[in-house]
DNA sequence: CTTATTTGGAAACGATCATTCCCTAATTGG
DNA sequence: CCAATTAGGGAATGATCGTTTCCAAATAAG
């Protein structure tokens, strides 16, 4: 008797011929560069390797094909993250190694092509409150994670009690935030990290 | 003998019915709600009162309002940080008033309208040149205030000695564009002003 | 083998986009 | 008073937008 390997039984029809993931991915990287306004379907589906039928297979309308692109990079970017906090030594080393994630990914090329999070709360979220509640579970999640970070680290006795963990938890989030804006247009390397060092002091 | 008042002589032709500086403020509301790629021309002629012919009478293109607008919004905030900042006791309180400055535009509804120096960054500047340019002289100019104000803080004994005066000074800039980004989905006042009070105890 | 179902692909759709044109109105200079 | 110049207003333009439609291809179920 032969196993069904997969979850779930392929349903009846064509099967999809490209992987929902990698064109996501792809589609990620052009709304991060040009927003979500500035993104054309013709651009999707250049970035994709799609037709405009395919798409509209695959996703009911522009806008949740937007949704799921957030949605994956956040999947994508909180696993790496969870992956590099699990290497963290105490509570002190969690906010730096934290902190260092975000400016990896704020200098450089990354940093010119900006952070999906970031441009959906500058450009969508007055106006659009299904991408508003996902930018502030998003924030919500990460400053919960500075703060309970700043905990550990004052019991472990790597962070000093004189601070508090939630208002220092979201100056740290402002703080990688803006780095993200900074990133934009002034995204070198030492620059960046040199921000990570000052904002390490304030654990002293 | 009539003394002509004006600076300019009134040039040929029938006289512009509207003042420039009013719908270019009207239009920078919108710019900093929508985005450059969200507002259209329509939503300009609405917001300004105007019609196509008299906007392109006045623009060149689109583009060319928008970067009237962004010139104008650096002007207008500009002044009145330097109208706050003339008020300064000393170094530190200098970095207090500036981070209050920013603090009451980024919470509440002016918080959620957005900052059109913030919004530049992140939707236009990889691909638009001239808006890249102009965020960074606008970001260049806020750091050096910042540092400069730190520099005095520690001459007139206001700010300790043991900080470095410009890597302070970009921390402090992220963390004033890091509070705009925050400011787009949960704009409370309590929140932000105490990212202040926390940044504000890097200086002791 | 047939039917039902889903995808791929490309053409076609109406709406809206930024921009221009054209006519009238208002001003300056002669 | 006349010519030149500029602004106001609104219709018209071509391009591009997001989306739908239609048909052929590929699969599952019976």
């Amino acid at each position: 008797m032969a196993i069904d390997i997969s979850l779930a039984a392929r349903p009846a029809g064509r099967p999809r011929e490209f992987d929902i993931d990698e064109a996501l991915d792809r589609a990620i990287t052009v709304f991060s560069e040009r927003g979500y306004h500035g993104t054309s379907i013709s651009d999707l589906r250049e970035a994709m390797g799609l037709t405009a039928g395919s798409l509209y297979k695959a996703f009911k309308d522009k806008h949740a094909i937007f949704l799921a692109c957030f949605d994956r990079y956040k999947q994508v970017r909180n696993a790496l993250l969870d992956e590099e906090l699990a290497k963290a030594s105490n509570g002190r080393d969690g906010v730096r190694r934290m902190l260092v994630f975000y400016a990896e990914g704020a200098h450089g090329d990354g940093g010119r092509r900006g952070c999906l999070a970031v441009g959906t709360a500058v450009e969508l979220a007055i106006f659009d409150d299904e991408a508003a509640r996902r930018v502030e579970r998003s924030m919500d999640r990460f400053e919960t994670t500075f703060e309970t970070l700043i905990r550990r680290g004052q019991e472990d006795g790597s962070i000093t009690r004189s601070i508090q963990p939630n208002a220092t938890a979201r100056l740290l989030l402002s703080v990688v935030q803006g780095l993200r804006v900074l990133g934009k247009t002034s995204p070198s390397r030492e620059q960046t990290f040199s921000v990570v060092d000052v904002a390490m002091t304030l654990l002293d």
